[in-house]
DNA sequence: CTCACGATTTAGAACGATCTAAAACGCAGC
DNA sequence: GCTGCGTTTTAGATCGTTCTAAATCGTGAG
């Protein structure tokens, strides 16, 4: 049924040369007279050539693929990230691998060994929570690139591309601290990974330079759902804190909604900011103050670490980290006074 | 530096056997005699071998890859989507080659290239708005089994997998009708696909049924913003509309945004429905009634249909449309008196 | 002891590209 | 005409797997 595709073989037949000239012909190799090169790109032309990569790669080991693992891919964060990747990518003639691990270690560690076997030449991991710190090491020792995104395990073996949520909660932070708030809530998750450590980090270093107090950390799981159940735990705390941070936009938008099934106007009777601003920040009742990310950034450049170490295997160990900037709607309401 | 993976002959000459050998145990091939495969699987998880699928593929034309096409990766109605077919085809131990067309025929046309190039196994294609009708039958020229998702061109000659837009409409419109509404606009996009053409035809189809009043289309970009600055549009229709149906929740989000910034108050003043169902639906305020549509069971759905077609490529076509779920929340208000 | 037969195993060619090393070509200088 | 040299072209090996066809093994029948 289908007619096989032509080879190069085949080219060279019809052009009367060797396969090894079509070949240096498809690669742009500047070996070729000018005169051949156009013969034969004319003939690959007419009939319709499409160069096997597969094949290519068996022989001088780069398959043009890489594999990008995200825990997710419902939160907009991860889609926007792996936008940026896919974008880079693309420009620069390459294929994406796209695979799910669901946070789950075990997972990951399948759809390496999958991303191994069809021979990707590098790989962009955002490492799922609980991925065993010596898994750098590891994918070091099967020679197989890697870039860590938005999180990190080991310590500093790979290039890493971030968003740097110390600042960001700092920003944050200081937002709430200038309206006046003193009193601070953390709204955060169970699932530990170095995305949660920084927040934290931030989180602590933001009270003691704005003098506010922590007013409690109450963990949800990572959905809306989850946050909007947590809103009891908030109100519960001792501390009665004015201001809630979220540890992402995802649950200060259920915490909102939390609030006010329990008959308290975010932003009115107690401010919430969010982590990320993801375009769902602008749609929220009312509108959420959040501290902008830019996902889409940091995808092309983990995109761009992966393939400047290609091309540069013993490059130094880069770090890019994302600055964010504070972006004031409505939900964290007007200065206390 | 890093010592080069083991190949199918390193295996062979640690086991004692042949290369053939190991190569039927590694296809789980039952001529293998139960001692030898034992041993020789010992071997192979201590030399840690993995089996290099793209020098398998170039022999027995199997590279258990796929290519998925989607047009946008921000709309999460598409990343539910991309989920479900992940999730089946890791299932199936195939891999996804994910790339994003941006609505852009051009670049969905480098992108198939791209993908044949890469030896996929088929394509499951949500077609970019303004594709080539003669798209799937150039395809099969191609010998590249596609499957077609979400959108469809050319007059069904290939599988589909998508939602059942027709019903959803209708039961909106249902809805709408019950509630007492007569004149039902419809915030639709500008870009032509065959989804907008099946929510135009529910449309027609639900408001003659129904006997509500078409009081005008009105197109928008096919963002929020877009959406919100449409709402003045929507207000401006001579025939002051009671409810709005919205092409999906994204605009239905957009929509309610631009309402209230001029003073109305959807659910009460105005009724919104979205379609859709996004998580996002109930993060709105108010929560918004729309209709579900199971994107993630449409993916998975369009990835079973690609694989048994690759198992079977003799079978006739065959289409999966989702049956719609009303969600009724705020937004579409109570019943008018 | 030989033969036939099913069960296992294997040698060697293929897949479609790239690489290496060498061949062929063209042309100027003697 | 021959030599030398730079430019183009090419034959043949190679990558890691699977396929084909044939070889080998073990065993029970004759």
């Amino acid at each position: 049924m289908s007619t096989k595709r032509p080879t190069l073989e085949d080219i060279a037949r019809v052009a009367g040369v060797s396969r090894a000239t079509v070949s240096l012909v498809v690669r742009q190799s500047p070996l070729v007279a000018e005169h051949t090169r156009m013969m034969v790109e004319r003939v690959m032309a007419d009939l319709d050539y499409v160069r096997d990569i597969g094949a290519a790669r068996l022989r001088n080991n780069s398959s043009r693929t890489v594999g990008v693992i995200v825990p997710n891919l419902v939160n907009s964060f991860f889609t926007e990230f792996l936008t940026g990747v896919e974008q880079v990518m693309r420009a620069q003639d390459r294929v994406v691998l796209l695979a799910n691990s669901e946070d789950e270690p075990q997972r990951q560690d399948e759809i390496l060994q999958r991303f191994r076997g069809h021979g990707v030449d590098g790989v962009i991991l955002c490492p799922a929570a609980g991925t065993d710190a010596a898994l750098p090491a590891r994918m070091q020792r099967w020679g197989l690139p890697m870039v860590q995104a938005l999180r990190e395990v080991g310590t500093q073996q790979t290039d890493y591309a971030g968003a740097d949520y110390v600042a960001g909660v700092g920003l944050a932070l200081q937002h709430l601290s200038d309206l006046g708030h003193r009193r601070i809530a953390f709204l955060s998750v169970r699932a530990m990974t170095s995305a949660k450590a920084e927040r934290l980090e931030g989180f602590s270093l933001g009270l003691a330079r704005t003098g506010a107090i922590d007013a409690g950390i109450v963990e949800a799981d990572l959905t809306w759902e989850g946050a909007a159940l947590a809103a009891d735990g908030v109100l519960a705390l001792r501390s009665r804190p004015t201001a809630v941070l979220c540890f992402n936009d995802v649950l200060a938008a259920g915490l909102m909604l939390g609030l006010r099934r329990a008959d308290r106007q975010p932003g009115r009777d107690i401010a919430v900011v969010g982590l990320d601003d993801l375009p769902l920040a602008e749609l929220t009742y009312p509108p959420m103050s959040s501290v902008a990310m830019c996902p889409a950034a940091i995808g092309a450049e983990a995109a761009r670490l992966l393939t400047t170490r290609l091309a540069e295997p013993g490059r130094p160990i880069e770090r890019f980290l994302q600055a964010p900037t504070l972006m004031v709607r409505e939900s964290s309401g007007t200065k206390i006074v």
